[in-house]
DNA sequence: GCCCACTATCGTATTTTTGCGATGATAGAT
DNA sequence: ATCTATCATCGCAAAAATACGATAGTGGGC
């Protein structure tokens, strides 16, 4: 054993207790290389459930039939997924998979409307996506 | 053989297809599902090179460790590979690894500076993604 | 020339993602 | 009650992503 997975979330926990004294004023510089050369800016007053979210979000997105599917919603007020799996060419039991994906991430919110589900953007999460990308970068 | 994988490209080719139809007015309905509401919004006038690099740049930071060096350089002007192996809890091939893969998707830049390289944010393509973000949701 | 600091790449192992068909679960119609 | 339509979930296989150590390459100092 020793797929040296264990590292992926220490990532954040180390990485985080470091950038949260930024948070506390000391701009967090891991290796002060020049200290002539000021740190740029940015806050980065973002929250470890924040940060996760995001990540998630990017990740949603970050695949070609996902993306696809966003285009498709927001092209109409929303939709069913039989729609989807007839304007995709894969599987419904795919399809499916996608839109969870989408919906766990927040991109997407799903109501039941008898047998369907009628899915449509969450304007709110999506709002809030691009405020943070905008607030860090 | 059957990892079913080939429908992933296809998607982009069948759905694109379809996308550019809404490019020449008549907006794309797969399934006129009621024709009484009215296709929403969005131009949606994006090239298949446009979305496929919006795609990498989505799925580049779609991961803990690539955000956190993205949250990393933008407290600085820029930094050496080094410092942000100091600053992570992985292996120096890893960090290099996922320092090529936000290189290649545009979201950052590196200059060498004699035997080190100096990476810092990619300010246009970020800004460019930004937009192309605020276009289509 | 020879070393040292700094990165990138190679080879490999593990985990995660993606896709499918088959099967379950639910709502509405007959 | 049964059938149909709709969607989610399960189980499995293939591909991609992630991580490591080891190794190669490059530039600067001696």
């Amino acid at each position: 054993m020793s797929g040296h997975k264990e590292n992926r979330d220490a990532v954040s926990d180390v990485a985080l207790a470091r950038a949260e004294n930024s948070a506390q004023g000391s701009i967090p510089t891991a290796v002060d290389r020049d200290p002539a050369i000021p740190p740029v800016c940015c806050s980065l007053a973002i929250s470890g459930d924040e940060q996760a979210k995001l990540i998630t979000m990017f990740k949603a997105l970050g695949n070609p039939v996902r993306f696809e599917i966003m285009k498709f919603l927001v092209t109409r007020p929303g939709c069913i997924t039989g729609d989807i799996v007839e304007y995709l060419p894969i599987a419904q039991s795919t399809v499916s998979q996608h839109l969870k994906v989408l919906r766990d991430a927040g991109w997407i919110e799903g109501a039941i409307s008898g047998a369907a589900v009628n899915y449509c953007l969450h304007a709110r999460n999506i709002a809030w996506f691009k405020e943070k990308v905008g607030e860090i970068f």
